[in-house]
DNA sequence: TCTGGGGTCCTAGGACCC
DNA sequence: TCTGGGGTCCTAGGACCC
């Protein structure tokens, strides 16, 4: 048999911004997404003003306002921190984990005599808020299914402290039954209804049909599920992640974007962001595609995307030659005349950076461009994001994302933006790629 | 004014082959 | 006579997750 707990931290990103500053504490507090867009995050008390999750921000503003609740934008430098060292101090208690998400993980707990697991899970989530500041509830089964199941009981009845233990429990079945069948882990929204029509309507009801008829009328995923409910294992704690299949870098800008001048800039700077990311994940890509698109929301005739692709002669993780490509492609696609919402950089076809092979036309000392990126790469983690750049990047990038009401310890952690002088894009200014670095901070 | 940003896996259907 | 049958590969789109 196989033990397995779900810790997961309780409304993670507003916990974050509540371990750098006590006093939110008691209060109402939600945490928006990019671009200050929707509500991500919310603390018990922000869910009981009736706030929900995804609500667009400009639509409750002067709601949020009047019932005196504290907002912030997202600052995933600090999440990322914070979910770290709540890592650090998991791996205090199995050597068998898996880091699920930035704020859930999975243990294996197989080396805990089962009449001890309650206490051991109490304990284990008193020396995380106590090290880390970070509230978290914990959830025991046979499953990852069953232990995330236990794990939405626990954060939501208070009388069990943020632990359930279910492995082994002459309550599971009642679990089961009070849990309706969209809140079981794998069943969406769309599999949710066809179930409910089916009469299907609680997890005890999905562990209880057939076999034929899942296959039949769903698939192996769903079919995974229902055996996972059942008390069959059929998703394995992942201890170290599977490699990387793609790499995308996409954001919806502060401004919208009308020229092809500040296109380019803004796909020079995600196409810098994507590379970074692809470096960090040791891999170097065989295909780079471009996506930009309006707004959703706009009436037809004002509504464009289109995307642009490229296979690249030989595999790369070397900012300057997937920015010239990511030109190349941009002035191919762009068309005037639309405002831009979004930009999309996806790298895919990975392969380990260590296994590239040259291009055949290389002319360039290899060695050399793998150093630069280096020093790129260590220089920006050491002194901050963005330190160094590329020219085409742009120095204004009037497109960023909004980000205007961060913390004290969001602001800490991203200087570089507060020290950049604003001055107007020039509009004669053609980015100009492979010249060389700039620096914003002093430029 | 204003609506997140990533990822993975599966299936269906077409093209092509023997 | 009659309208095989299986296999692979690719792509688009759906569905799910946090």
């Amino acid at each position: 048999m196989t033990i397995i707990a779900l810790v997961d931290c309780n409304n993670f990103f507003v916990s974050c911004e509540r371990s750098a500053d006590p006093a939110l504490e008691g209060r109402p507090v939600v945490v928006l997404s990019n671009n200050d867009g929707c509500i991500i995050s919310r603390s018990d008390e922000a869910k009981q003003l009736g706030i929900r999750m995804g609500e667009p921000y400009f639509k409750i503003r002067e709601q949020l306002k009047q019932k005196q609740v504290r907002v912030f934008s997202s600052n995933f430098a600090l999440y990322s921190a914070k979910s770290v060292q709540v890592m650090e101090l998991l791996k205090q208690f199995s050597n068998i984990l898996e880091f699920y998400s930035i704020d859930e993980s999975f243990l294996n707990l197989n080396h805990i005599p089962p009449r001890m697991l309650r206490d051991f899970a109490m304990e284990m989530k008193a020396k995380i808020k106590q090290q880390s500041g970070i509230p978290v509830s914990i959830g025991i089964a046979e499953t990852k299914t069953l232990a995330k199941l236990a794990n939405a009981i626990a954060k939501k009845a208070k009388r069990f402290e943020g632990v359930l233990n279910l492995y082994q429990s002459p309550h599971l079945d009642l679990a089961l039954s009070r849990t309706p069948v969209e809140k079981v882990w794998g069943v969406g929204r769309r599999n949710a209804i066809a179930l409910r029509n089916a009469n299907v309507l609680t997890a005890r009801d999905l562990r209880d049909t057939k076999d034929s008829w899942i296959l039949r009328r769903f698939n192996v995923v769903m079919m995974k599920t229902v055996m996972e409910l059942r008390g069959t294992p059929c998703l394995p704690i992942q201890q170290s992640p599977p490699e990387r299949k793609s790499v995308m870098y996409s954001r919806s800008f502060g401004t919208l974007i009308e020229t092809q001048n500040h296109m380019e800039a803004a796909v020079s700077d995600f196409t810098a962001r994507a590379a970074e990311k692809l470096r960090e994940a040791g891999m170097a890509a065989h295909y780079l595609s471009v996506y930009m698109r309006t707004s959703k929301y706009l009436s037809s005739d004002a509504r464009y995307s289109t995307s642009g692709e490229l296979w690249l002669p030989a595999a790369t993780d070397c900012t300057h030659d997937l920015i010239r490509e990511a030109l190349g492609i941009t002035r191919r696609i762009f068309r005037e005349g639309f405002q831009y919402y979004k930009v999309a950089i996806l790298l895919t076809e990975l392969v380990p950076a260590s296994a590239k092979q040259m291009s055949l036309f290389e002319t360039r000392d290899v060695n050399q461009l793998q150093t630069l990126m280096q020093t790129l790469d260590s220089i920006n983690h050491t002194f901050g994001a963005r330190t160094l750049q590329y020219a085409a990047e742009g120095l204004q990038k009037p497109w960023s994302s909004k980000k205007e009401i961060l913390s004290s310890a969001g602001m800490a952690a991203t200087t570089e933006m507060s020290k950049t002088k604003t001055q107007p894009l020039s509009k004669t200014v053609r980015p100009r790629p492979l010249l060389g670095f700039v620096h914003p901070v002093h430029g």
